[in-house]
DNA sequence: TCCCTTCCATACCGAACGGTACATAATTTT
DNA sequence: AAAATTATGTACCGTTCGGTATGGAAGGGA
C-alpha cells in the first residue's frame, strides 16, 4: 500500500511510511538482505530510554545502544528521533497503557474511574521498569526545538481525558451519575489525579503512598 | 563573611558562595569594577527560560540572551548552570509560590487547601507568564547527567508538602478535621491534585478548566 | 551463478552544547 | 596618579549532539 509510492533514496519524512509496512509485521515479499533485527522489541528498548530520560534527555547513543542497533539502522527504520519517539509513544499507549481501555469496561462510572487510578497506580511503580508515565517524563516543556513533542504528547494524553469522558457521559445518560454531572470537568479531574501520581511516583513515591491518594480522590466522585 | 575564604580565581563550586553576599542584596563593600547588572533581576529572567523550556532545554545562549548578559558574567555570578537553575527555584518558591505560605495561614484546613489550590491555579496561568510550574517543567526525568536537578526538584516539592502536612495535623489536632484523618496522605493528595493542574496547564487547559478540577477535588476532603 | 536490492558497520559531518582564556574597561584603594 | 581588583566582551575550547556518506555483507529473484 505505501510502498509503490517510494522508491530508492527517499525524503526523510517518506522513510518512515515507507518502512512501516514490514515495521508494522506484516510480512510483505521483501528483496534485499532482511532486517537483522525485531523492530517492535527494539521499540520497546527505546520505549524504556524516553520513559527514563526524556525526550531530549534521552540520545541517540543511549538509544541505539539499548536497542542494541547501530545508527543508520536506526534511521533506516524508524525515520528519525522524533519520529521513533511518536511509535513509541504509540506502543507505549497500545500496550503499556491497555489498563485504561480495560477500565472504560467496567459496568459502573465509580468501577471506571477506580479501576483506572488503582491500574495507573500499578503502572508507575512497576518493578524492572522506569517509575512514572512516559507520556509525562517524555517532555513537559519544549518551546524552542522540541515544543512538537510537548503539543504531541498533549494530545495524547487528552485523547484518553475524552474517552473517558465520554464513559462518563454513558454513565450519566444511564443514571450511573447524577443528573447535571459534567463528564469533562470529571474525566480532567481524574486524569489530573493520575498525572499528579505520575509526577509523585517519578520522584520515589512508593505504590502504597499512590494508592492512598487515590483512595481520597475517590471520595470526589459523586454517588446517585 | 564569605569573603575572606576565597580570592582571585576559585574553584567553580566556590563561586556561588563567594558572590553571594552582593548577589543576596547586601551592599558590602567592594573592590574593582562594579557589576552592570541586577543579580536578582537577571535570575527572573533566567526563571522564565527555565520555566518554559525546562533545564535541558533551556541553552546558555538562551539564558544570557534572556538575562541581558554575557556567558563569563554569569558564570561569575552564579557558578554555572546547574547553580543557576537552583538559585532560581529557590527564588521561583520564595516570590512565586507565596501563595502556598500565604495559603497556611488560613484558620480552616478546608480554606488552606482551598486557597492554595485556587492560587495555584491562578499562577498556573497567569497572563504573561509561561503556563504551569517550573518547579515541575523545570525537569521531571533525569537520569544520565542531570539527575540531580530532578532530585533538587523532587526534594523542593516534598518541602512544600511536608509544610501542609504540618498545617493538616495541627487540624486533626483542633478537631478540624476528623480525628483518624492521615495529615500526610492529605497532603499529598492536595499536591497531587496541584501538580496535575500543573501538566494540564503546561498542555493548553485555561483557568476555569482548572478551577472546575479544584471544586471536585474538594469534595474529598473530610468534613467534621 | 549472477545481479539486484536492502541492511549493517565505520567513520564522519556541521552545529550546538556547556564552559573558559585573555585582553580590556571600570572602579576603589593607596 | 598609580596600583590593585573585579566585571565585561570576544573569541575560543573540547565534547556531544542529531544525522549521514560510503563501502561491504547478506539475502532474494532469475
Amino acid at each position: 500500500m505505501y510502498r509503490s509510492v517510494w522508491k530508492g533514496t527517499v525524503a526523510p519524512s517518506g522513510i518512515f511510511l515507507y518502512r512501516a509496512v514490514r515495521i508494522s509485521g506484516v510480512t510483505a515479499k521483501t528483496r534485499g538482505r532482511p532486517r537483522g533485527f525485531d523492530a517492535d522489541a527494539a521499540l520497546d528498548r527505546a520505549i524504556e530510554v524516553f520513559w527514563e530520560h526524556g525526550y531530549e534527555g534521552a540520545s541517540l547513543a543511549d538509544l541505539t545502544d539499548a536497542m542494541g542497533i547501530n545508527r543508520p539502522s536506526m534511521y533506516a527504520a524508524y525515520g528519525n528521533k522524533e519520529e521513533l519517539f511518536r511509535r513509541a509513544v504509540a506502543r507505549y499507549a497500545e500496550y503499556d497503557m491497555a489498563y485504561a481501555r480495560e477500565a472504560l469496561a467496567e459496568p459502573t462510572a465509580y468501577a471506571t474511574v477506580e479501576k483506572f487510578l488503582k491500574a495507573n497506580a500499578d503502572a508507575l511503580t512497576q518493578p524492572g521498569r522506569p517509575a512514572g508515565c512516559l507520556s509525562i517524563q517524555g517532555g513537559l516543556a519544549g518551546g524552542s526545538d522540541n515544543g512538537q513533542v510537548a503539543q504531541f504528547l498533549a494530545a495524547s494524553r487528552l485523547a484518553g481525558e475524552q474517552q473517558l469522558a465520554e464513559r462518563l457521559a454513558r454513565a450519566v445518560d444511564e443514571g450511573d451519575l447524577p443528573a447535571g454531572t459534567d463528564p469533562a470537568d470529571l474525566a480532567r479531574y481524574v486524569m489530573t489525579v493520575s498525572e499528579g501520581n505520575a509526577v509523585h511516583a517519578a520522584a520515589g513515591a512508593d505504590r502504597a503512598r499512590l494508592y492512598a491518594t487515590v483512595e481520597i480522590a475517590l471520595r470526589a466522585l459523586p454517588r446517585t
